[in-house]
DNA sequence: CGGAGCGCCGAGACCACAGCTGTTA
DNA sequence: TATAACAGCTGTGGTCTCGGCGCTC
């Protein structure tokens, strides 16, 4: 998985959209994201070398492959000495150029996948000479966000040799390699995602693809709750690793529902405001974070489970009125095919045919009716016959 | 300041019925 | 002991009802 292009499954992946949950070679990313605004936005990132599923998170400089925590951990067994670059992950339409300064290794990856890219939009340093965004809108265009400040050095953000101090023995989980934005909506998914990897549950339910990335930002109430009592194999608490990803978009409902104090969620200190958003009207941000949380609160889904798929699609096409079930009208399909000159007609989806006779299996369903012919048919049920195979009628 | 009236909100009830579960023959 | 038949229970969603709460007069 991973190795092919999901656009033109041609040349060999490089890029992983979490948006699209494609793998992408430069060229086709280029080319897709391209499309709209909508997609500009799209978070992507390398993908792992060795695993070809994974987004990468770090470039080994003196291996010159880029690799995802497992396999950077697996290979450098936490002890390398070797140089390496974190990756980030990019949005919008990069040019090779903006690709280049995001990862200096960039230059020379591209000229190998140049020669492999067959797409109408050729290599990406070529057209992104010609139709690439100015430098005056480059920002626009061109989005970098970093996912791993945690193990960025102070002197050079991009570069450490590893291993830290903090680092030794804490391997980090695989479930912090995130490469994309936050946001609060996702957060139950991702947390399901979180407990799939800690569970080793690869699948069971259908979104244990593998190469989905889990979310750092399981950082949400749930993800918390949970991360309480779940201490990882290296002695670690999934906490740690998750709640510093907090996001300005998490509310005061994310907060209550996590245990913490209201009082820290309004954002409201007594010794005064922590950003500069807070300095101007206090009062105006407080009622505004509280009619977000009550936003928030009221549409938020308090882990409603349907047990039984079959039950709630039965209740969403079941009649009702004024909100309760009603007993269901009696829709008799006539079949006019006709077996031994008899016309028959079938009631409710449990009626069976039997000798001539439709029969319901219930005995407070059960109907029989015959009719040896159309015409006697309609004498039993006048007028509802609605000449298209189908009539509605009251006994 | 206390009570009445009003609106808003959340919890629970209600409905039919397929399917499950437990009991009995 | 195994099987079939039966009765009772469960759960499903949209709407309504009711009680609690806050606000205004």
């Amino acid at each position: 998985m991973g190795c092919q292009c999901d656009h033109c499954g041609e040349a060999r992946s490089m890029v992983y959209c979490r948006s699209d949950a494609a793998y992408l070679c430069l060229s086709c990313d280029r080319l897709v994201h391209s499309a709209n605004a909508l997609s500009k936005r799209h978070s992507r990132t390398l993908v792992c070398d060795r695993c070809n599923s994974q987004p990468a998170v770090i470039r080994c400089m003196e291996e010159k492959v880029s690799l995802c925590q497992n396999c950077d951990w697996d290979g450098h067994n936490g002890s390398s000495t070797h140089s390496r670059q974190t990756l980030n992950c990019y949005s919008g339409c990069p040019s090779a150029e903006e690709l280049s300064s995001i990862w200096s290794f960039m230059s020379e990856s591209i000229s190998v996948i140049d020669s492999t890219c067959e797409q109408g939009m050729g290599s990406m340093c070529i057209a992104d000479n010609r139709q690439g965004p100015s430098t005056s809108n480059k920002n626009q265009d061109l989005i970098v966000t970093s996912e791993t400040k945690c193990l960025q050095s102070e002197n050079n953000p991009n570069v450490w040799m590893g291993p830290s101090s903090s680092r030794v023995g804490n391997r980090p989980p695989n479930v912090v390699q995130d490469a994309g934005p936050v946001t609060s909506s996702s957060s139950k998914v991702n947390f399901d995602l979180l407990l799939m990897k800690i569970c080793g549950e690869e699948s069971s339910t259908g979104m244990g693809n593998p190469a989905q990335p889990a979310c750092s930002n399981a950082a949400s109430a749930d993800s918390l709750i949970s991360c309480k009592t779940e201490p990882t194999r290296y002695g670690r608490q999934h906490s740690n690793i998750s709640f510093s990803s907090l996001t300005g978009e998490s509310t005061a409902g994310d907060y209550q529902d996590c245990g913490a104090s209201s009082m820290l969620l309004m954002a409201e200190t007594p010794w005064g405001s922590t950003g500069p958003d807070q300095s101007s009207t206090p009062i105006g941000n407080r009622s505004d974070a509280v009619l977000r949380y009550k936003e928030k609160k009221k549409t938020r889904k308090f882990d409603k489970r349907v047990r039984y798929a079959t039950r709630k699609e039965r209740a969403d096409v079941r009649k009702r009125v004024k909100g309760r079930f009603v007993k269901a009208g009696i829709d008799i399909k006539i079949h006019e095919d006709h077996l031994d000159s008899t016309y028959y007609a079938c009631i409710s989806r449990t009626a069976e045919f039997i000798h001539g006779y439709i029969m319901c299996p219930r005995a407070k369903q059960g109907l029989w009716i015959l009719a040896k012919s159309y015409e006697s048919f309609r004498r039993v049920f006048v007028g509802v016959v609605d000449g298209n195979s189908y009539c509605k009628v009251s006994l």
